[in-house]
DNA sequence: TCCTCACTTCACGACTTGTTCAACTGACGT
DNA sequence: ACGTCAGTTGAACAAGTCGTGAAGTGAGGA
């Protein structure tokens, strides 16, 4: 009986009890949340995503990217200046051209995870709606 | 002379070349992609990221997260609902009280990774070449 | 019952974002 | 040096998003 699949409230849900929380368990910058809801965001475009896991099969020029995605050569230039801007993807020039790759290997594990969760989960399900 | 040819292009940058690459080395459907947009795009903004990271230290009502952010109740309300309308936080009624808390512990993984990571890495320096 | 509390939904305005064409830069070949 | 290719930048426009007050819903208490 002592283990219910019923929750009971929080605590209490007074303005006394409220002030009672602690204010952040994981102490986060105001910086930080800042660098990634911008992270986030640079993600939350299906182009943007799709040309991310793009790049995480390897190193690609523009006009590939382009061409791949069925979009003009400006369109990408801007999604790929974004995702840079970001800090989610290098450039590097070899001549004419110039190829893009993810920035950190970090990232293309984070891009994976959120791939797999998003194949896995479909439905909210909704048991509690 | 030049002695900078250390970088070669990553294979080819024809047309033919191009469609010789992999389609997808992760083949993800269309749905996942959608969906983890979806997911990205409601953890892109700093209001709701906040939101989120305090439901990871466990279940609040409604008001006391309206009071904590310092916004009106059905500014707190909507935001509620776009996380949950993307399966970010479940809902559970008690008495007159509404708790929120978040879907699944894999988020709060996720979650908390991504945090660390924005504090860990804060400048993308600028350009790389 | 009727009222109040806790929350949700609606409708509106202010503000971002994303896409596109045109014009520009910068590098290579001749 | 000139022309051309590869890519970037700027402006403009369409679309979507966020926050907010007013009104609505539904559960508990007097």
């Amino acid at each position: 009986m002592g283990s219910t699949r019923t929750l009971e409230p929080a605590a209490g849900c007074s303005p006394a009890e409220h002030d009672r929380r602690p204010r952040a368990s994981t102490d986060v910058s105001e910086e930080a949340f800042q660098r990634a809801a911008s992270f986030f965001r640079a993600a939350g475009d299906v182009a943007r995503l799709k040309l991310l896991t793009r790049l995480a099969e390897g190193e690609r020029c523009v006009t590939e990217l382009a061409r791949a995605a069925h979009v003009p050569l400006p369109t990408m230039s801007q999604q790929l200046r974004i995702l840079r801007s970001e800090g989610l993807v290098t450039r590097r020039r070899v001549a004419k051209h110039v190829y893009y790759a993810l920035a950190d290997a970090h990232i293309r594990d984070f891009l994976r995870s959120a791939l797999e969760h998003a194949e896995e989960g479909p439905p909210a399900s909704s048991d509690d709606d």
